[in-house]
DNA sequence: CTGAAAGCGCTTACAG
DNA sequence: CTGAAAGCGCTTACAG
């Protein structure tokens, strides 16, 4: 193992410079710097992380909570928070929580193993959640919010999107639409829901039918199947987000139902999949680097300076337009 | 910031003997072990892992190279690996690498910030591998593998999944079969064909057509349509992902073909959506925890007994059969 | 079985 | 601008 002093034996100045060097400080000439990064170069030095972390309390680690990889929009959401934190040169620990109870979770957030922590999904009784509050450690919320805990947030404009989604289908000539709920537990369900609620309020129409389920396939499919089973069934489905939207697609040609002729249907995320030709699906873009981006962005700078007030930024979703409403 | 020393006073005992009972030391009588847990719950103690990681050079995470979490299987993988590590109070860093250069993942390697590293994806060029070897990190290869190469490798039956996968087309009655391979450079891809071909072999058979491309797709559903083309069509499609064989279907839809009747399309992985009506895709299952808790496992004697000899696991993989071939 | 002490590899006041 | 020194919070020989 090559250490600083090794380094600082070989240009022939004290450790500390070294470790002046290595922190950029500005009490080093540049003719002692030169000589030191030589010296680093010629033996091979890297700094060592933990020793740097015990000193500092800094770990330059940020911890991301995610579950449900099997809904292609956290993968992505996973790769743009990737490339967020590798350009800021910070490392990312990552921690798959189901019911939002991950022991490795709370453990580096009680050992301060991490700078901070990243949630792109959480319940009010999420232990993680409780953990960083009480342990005090930094976190932002992204994609999923609490909108009465007051914290860093950064979300897409959900109700915004679910109504534009909405307008896009009575303008597509529906006049009776199905709304199928993801997770009634997340913000991002009900502002979508409520989106679409008051689009449809603008134009003086009722909802068929709003069902509540899970963000996933099945539960889009077999609600889609029951709508479809009724005397009138609704001519447009407003889905909580893609998979579900694919859900109700594959329903609606079990049913023999032509998309978009007797039913139009539009989901939200836009996950690669929605344009595969199979799919077609019309949705509600989420500009995942953005919303990594910003989150990274507000968890460094609560990181630096921890009283700041919190701060909610919002991102505007747009329409894609494909074959499943036209 | 609570610390042993903080303990040690409340205990009435050394620090030392605090750090004893941290590490389930032997040496401590149960008496004095009760008497330091107790001081450690009445202060809040939690061990802090950057002095620790110090002071053993063992950090306690692990990290993982992924790349391409547009295929699902990986996302599979890495909730696989997520939870092997959990299991065995390992932390677990990602990164997602395209092109096998990830400046996060050289870093920690070089600082030695990770204990070992679990690649999920390799090509020979591959810096992080390099890094790796260089730095002589221990590390282990899972799914794609190198067989040139001597480290601790594990990895599915490619040859064997895919040769199932040939024989059941064939089965079905299939007669003239091409193969959709994926990325050339990879392990998966160049065992998965020569399964393909050898079971051709056995049946007197030769291949309509073998092309190659990438595990995605745009690249399954281009060369399909390219293959339905020509005069005499291939009446089976060996693919070598799911990802590839859905382009693939999606593209006999485009031709009006009807599957399975015109022409059988069979991939690789089950990866959840295979199973969607949409698709009702025959495919070969790998089971991806079993490949992860075989990869940590293997990681995990290498980091205790860094010079045993290699060792190389090979899981079978099994057919699904789905409406894509009958 | 327990304690006093050294030391892991850095950073950062404190002198000069 | 540079160096000597203290110390971050642990682990682990070394005595006893």
């Amino acid at each position: 193992m090559v250490t600083s002093r090794d380094v600082a034996r070989v240009a022939g100045v004290s450790q500390a410079t070294v470790s002046r060097v290595l922190s950029a400080s500005a009490l080093v000439t540049d003719e002692t710097r030169l000589r030191v990064v030589a010296a680093m170069e010629k033996v091979g030095y890297t700094p060592n992380r933990s020793a740097r972390a015990m000193r500092t309390g800094r770990t330059g680690t940020f911890g991301v909570v995610v579950s449900d990889l099997a809904n292609p929009f956290y993968p992505q959401l996973l790769e743009a928070l990737s490339r967020a934190l590798d350009a800021r040169d910070v490392r990312m620990t990552v921690w798959i929580s189901d019911e939002g109870r991950n022991q490795a979770a709370l453990d580096a957030i009680a050992e301060r193993a991490i700078d901070g922590v990243i949630f792109t999904t959480v319940g009010e009784e999420s232990t993680e959640l409780r953990a960083a509050i009480e342990r005090e450690s930094p976190f932002v919320l992204v994609n999923r919010t609490l909108p009465m805990l007051s914290c860093d947030q950064v979300s897409s404009a959900n109700d915004v999107g679910s109504a534009m989604a909405t307008r896009h289908l009575l303008e597509q000539g529906c006049t009776r639409l199905a709304y199928l709920e993801g997770a009634a537990s997340s913000t991002t369900a009900t502002e979508r829901l409520r989106g679409f609620q008051s689009a449809l309020a603008e134009a003086d129409l009722k909802p068929v039918s709003v069902t509540g389920g899970s963000y996933s396939y099945e539960s889009g499919r077999e609600r889609a199947l029951e709508l479809f089973n009724v005397e009138n069934p609704p001519d447009g489905l407003v889905c909580g987000n893609d998979i579900v939207a694919f859900g109700a697609l594959d329903a609606a040609r079990e049913r023999g139902l032509d998309v978009p002729r007797d039913v139009k249907v539009i989901g939200y995320d836009d996950v690669a999949m929605a344009s595969w030709p199979a799919f077609s699906l019309s949705t509600i873009r989420q500009d995942a680097d953005l919303l990594a981006g910003f989150a990274v962005d507000a968890l460094m700078r609560r990181v630096a300076t921890p009283h700041v007030a919190p701060h909610r930024t919002i991102v505007q979703p747009a329409l894609v337009r494909r074959g499943s409403t036209s």
